[in-house]
DNA sequence: AGAATAGTGTCTTTGAGACAATATCTA
DNA sequence: TAGATATTGTCTCAAAGACACTATTCT
């Protein structure tokens, strides 16, 4: 018999080199910050990209995305929040031939993420107001668009938000992590009371900062909601409104 | 010199074997549905499964998905609403080794998928109602549900349950959609307001329906608006609201 | 007229946004 | 005390949900 044990591929199937990348955002020194390392092979040897690499044989998708941080970048830690972002597959992507990339995107707060020694090449947190992502190797700079898009919606109704937080973090503490990742300003009084009336989002520690100045604020956890109801809206971008009033 | 043009992969960079599937939902005889094929070879000869296929070298991950589907079912138009679900590359979820497939989520209106002469296999219009997932092959059950359940979160935002309708639909034919793909029934005269008091939803054409009976409604074509403001609330699931009443 | 479906209006409640006022700390 | 930040409260407006009512066709 020649049959193997399990069915084989369809003959002219042509495998594809598969790798991760991942977009790692947190926040350090009151930015917004994306995790980059400086690409130490050809092609585009030197240029900044996100961290990633190719999968191994049998390897789970997440898995690799996590490895490949940890090679690269010494965290050693599992992000807080890890989610697939988007497959990318455009021929041309990669001037090595047909590689496919799936795109996780990862939130972290800035003490469990630091970039301490590293294996690869240099490794750095750009801020993203300063960073210019023109630079980035592949097409990095639309995956990191991609995420940048999916972080600003997606703490719009779930509470991955506190993903950017310390265990234990104030109210003042969430309503920056929203100011920077959407880049306006909240209204302090409007998101307490937002944040601290919907259901599952924090829970109350009862415990105090101690702060060089001001009142003490109140320490929460993260609640046991995953989805916010109601969710937290985004100020409204200035809609061109072409309202046109319907004549009687 | 042995130095190709473009420079070539790292050593050990095993590539692998890369599918698309595709749930493709609709709505039919008032049910909401999901194309399967029945498949000829094996693993899981005989089942049912969704549409989908092994991309080809140099080919674009969504062109691959509609080639697939012309292969297998005879549908020659793209679908009205194509978009990326995720990426599944669990190891085991194919018997033939590591495969990962790249899922896509599409919606067609009735009339233009009919399930004509097919090259392939069986394929059928599966009355999500009805219809049993746990027979279906692969991780295909899985893949679905999460297309579900995109489907029914994206309608709340998007206009994409335009894309269910045929060019010229009145508000009852939205509405009918939303109720099938929410699963509830919904105020006719609320969602009318609505529905019709979002800015760029809906175009009114000024023409009418004919029908047998009760009075003709108007025809609207989709807007231009991608995204709704406000949004389409679904009704609240029935929460085991865990509101605690605070003490004083 | 009566049945059927389309579309409008009205009331109530919820929640968002603007902003005043109070509370509790440090220097 | 002043300065700073946290937290509560109040008012107004927009929009959702419940539901009565009118409009336009058919038989």
């Amino acid at each position: 018999m020649v049959q193997p044990m399990s069915p084989s591929l369809p003959d002219g199937v042509v495998p594809v080199p598969l790798s991760v990348d991942l977009v790692l955002l947190t926040v350090r020194d009151d930015q917004l910050a994306v995790l980059l390392v400086r690409r130490g092979i050809d092609p585009y040897r030197g240029r900044w990209a996100l961290p990633g690499g190719f999968v191994r044989p049998g390897e789970d998708l997440a898995d690799a995305a996590v490895r490949e941080l940890a090679e690269e970048t010494g965290l050693r830690h599992r992000p807080a929040h890890l989610e697939q972002l988007a497959t990318y597959g455009t021929p041309g992507r990669d001037p090595r031939g047909h590689v496919v990339t799936v795109a996780f995107l990862a939130l972290a707060p800035q003490s469990r993420a630091p970039v301490a020694g590293t294996d690869a090449a240099a490794s750095r947190w750009a801020p993203l107001r300063d960073t210019s992502t023109a630079e980035l190797a592949f097409d990095h700079a639309a995956i990191l668009a991609d995420g940048l898009e999916r972080a600003r919606s997606k703490i719009e109704y779930s509470a991955v938000a506190t993903a950017f937080c310390e265990p234990e973090f104030t109210v003042a503490d969430l309503r920056r992590i929203y100011e920077l990742v959407w880049g306006c300003r909240l209204d302090p009084r409007n998101f307490h009371r937002k944040v601290t009336g919907t259901a599952g989002f924090l829970l109350p520690t009862g415990r105090f900062t101690t702060p060089d100045s001001g009142r003490p604020a109140e320490l929460y956890r993260r609640g046991e909601a995953g989805v916010l109801h109601p969710a937290m809206l985004r100020p409204a971008r200035e809609h061109p409104e072409q309202k046109r009033p319907e004549q009687s």
